[in-house]
DNA sequence: GCCGTTTTCGGCCCGACTGTTTTCAGTCG
């Protein structure tokens, strides 16, 4: 697949048209088209085969033009043309905070900044203070920018920042006169990594709210602090984004803070052709404001229900509430079960028994206990005597348990040859049977996928665990051809996994979308170690409905019999 | 560069904050 690459030769298109001051418009021609292109859940060389291209929203003839030159001869022509225009590295100035397109063309220009290194130099210089719009504090910005631009830690993982979010709220609910406080941004819509956190907050006294907020502890640096928003910096490099807003915009804000700004700005196109307004202080008829308190009141006059915010990525998700086709999406109380979780018969933390009742506790009917395979010794993996002794284990402590089932699983490794790490025999006697690859990622493509498709063709395996391998921002996937490993999980019926941990998210969501519409099913699983982790079912939740998925595209939402009927196993009567 | 229930040209989302200005440009979200 070549989506990836060819959204990344549109950005750095715009990054080079914004630097060279080209028209705006066009520049933005080329994000839209970069982003189409990232979002498509099939590969971009099928609709170029088949003349589709251009009927994909933001592409027309030229970027379509663009994507067949790049597909055909591995390099696109415009690309290859504008880089040819600003010296190499200039581009990645523009990842520096504070430090925008206009300011990196006139450095360039002016004082042949080139490169990060001479950027710093020019900072310390005297001519830099003669440019226009050139000052002594502008340049400490700017330093500041390089500083956490050179200490940057990329994105954070949402499963570190929630937490921290929560903190907040907390101490933002307890400051005097405040009423509503709500997270905002990607956060909100649970996007797996974030940027930033954005808070909202109504109250009496917003004067109040910002003093408590760039005071809180664990604030490094105040980035901005007016009357209305505030921004800091943690000491763990976390930028945090407050906004203090009247109770009667509360709707409107949440929408402009929550995103995304796509979203955001489709919203605005459609008010604009309905002759209205909005912004983040309400729908606006001329100076009359039709709708602003809640979400709910500005979607129904924008002609549209209210859409959720996990769908905000305008991917597709405006024209399908305009129609009255949105999804019933899966939610929270749909789950049944965790399917693949640890213990300490291998790698875990926690007894069967201690990792069963944390799962009743959370409301559960079941749960797979999945641990590792033999092969696996670095994990302490199961022979198959201990596997057999745990299922004992399992049978104990079942009948101590009302209400609640335990299911004997394995997350069984795939070996370099395909085969799946126990006999048939052994598998066959199991409910439940993930298989997973924990070795080999370094095989190209051919073999990393014909193992996955030989182990789905073992008729006791049920699903494949982490089908991509992702460690989020640590390890890329490895070379595995999704499509071909979706085609046969439909044929074969084995289900793919969506990975809740927070490092994995994997499938992720627009896989899994993919995975479904080729009629895939999906399985939750959190690969909890501890069962303090548990709670990660619900970043696997909220990614399964980024994918816009209902409830029956999710084995866990099947009760334990219909489960097992479904996994084509009888299972152990109550 | 893309797009069209005001179509093939003339539009294209909106506002806060900052630092530089003396009315505004750049950056960010």
């Amino acid at each position: 697949m070549k989506n990836r690459e060819i959204a990344r030769l549109f950005h750095a298109t715009a990054d080079i048209l914004e630097i060279l001051d080209a028209n705006r418009f066009r520049i933005n021609a080329y994000r839209r088209a970069a982003r189409v292109v990232e979002d498509l859940t099939v590969d971009i060389a099928e609709l170029a085969a088949s003349g589709e291209l251009t009927e994909l929203p933001g592409i027309g003839q030229g970027t379509a033009d663009a994507i067949v030159d790049y597909l055909e001869t591995g390099e696109m022509f415009g690309y290859e043309s504008v880089r040819k225009e600003i010296p190499p590295k200039l581009a990645e100035l523009l990842e520096i905070p504070g430090l925008g397109p206009k300011t990196v063309g006139m450095l360039w220009r002016e004082l042949n900044v080139r490169t990060l290194r001479q950027l710093k130099r020019a900072l310390r210089s005297r001519k830099i203070l003669e440019l226009p719009g050139m000052g002594p504090k502008k340049v400490l910005k700017i330093q500041g920018g390089v500083r956490a631009y050179e200490s940057r830690s990329g994105r954070t993982l949402l499963g570190a920042a929630l937490p921290v979010a929560d903190r907040i709220i907390e101490l933002l609910r307890g400051v005097k006169g405040v009423k509503d406080v709500s997270l905002a941004g990607s956060a909100r819509r649970w996007r797996s990594t974030i940027g930033d956190l954005d808070i909202l907050v109504t109250g009496s006294d917003p004067k109040a709210v910002i003093e408590a907020f760039v005071g809180m502890d664990g604030v490094v640096d105040v980035l901005a602090s007016g009357t209305t928003k505030a921004s800091v910096r943690m000491d763990d490099a976390l930028q945090i984004d407050l906004r203090v807003i009247a109770a009667a915009e509360w709707g409107a804000a949440l929408m402009y803070f929550t995103g995304s700004k796509e979203h955001n700005v489709r919203l605005r196109g459609i008010a604009r052709k309905k002759g209205l307004k909005l912004s983040e202080y309400g729908l606006f008829s001329g100076d009359d404001r039709v709708a602003a308190k809640t979400e709910k009141a500005v979607y129904r006059k924008l002609g549209m229900p209210w859409i959720a915010p996990e769908l905000r990525e305008d991917r597709g998700e405006v024209e399908a509430a305009l129609d009255r086709s949105l999804p019933t999406l899966v939610t929270s109380e749909d789950i049944r079960g965790d399917l693949h979780h640890h213990t300490s018969w291998s790698d875990g933390f926690a007894s069967i028994e201690e990792v069963a009742r944390a799962a009743k506790r959370r409301g559960y009917e079941y749960i797979i206990i999945s641990d590792h395979s033999q092969s696996l010794s670095i994990a302490n993996g199961l022979s198959e005597e201990r596997l057999l002794e745990q299922g004992e284990e399992i049978d104990r402590i079942n009948k101590k348990l009302r209400g609640f089932r335990i299911l004997k699983g394995t997350e069984a490794d795939i070996k370099s040859d395909g085969s799946v790490d126990y006999p048939d025999e052994i598998l066959s006697g199991l409910d439940v049977v993930i298989a997973s690859i924990h070795s080999g990622f370094e095989q190209s493509q051919e073999q990393i996928t014909g193992r996955i498709i030989s182990a789905m063709e073992n008729p006791n395996v049920d699903i494949i665990g982490h089908p991509t391998g992702r460690l989020i921002e640590r390890r890329e996937p490895y070379a595995v051809d999704l499509d071909a490993v979706m085609r046969a999980a439909a044929e074969t019926g084995t289900a793919l996994e969506i990975n809740c941990h927070d490092e994995r998210v994997d499938l992720n969501d627009i896989h899994a979308r993919r995975a479904v519409e080729m009629g895939v099913m999906i399985s939750l699983g959190t690969d909890s170690h501890d069962p303090s982790q548990g709670w990660m079912m619900d970043i696997g939740v909220h990614t399964a409905r980024r994918a816009w998925l209902a409830p029956q595209s999710i084995l866990n939402t099947l009760d334990r019999r219909a489960l097992l009927k479904h996994l084509s196993r009888s299972g152990p009567a109550r």
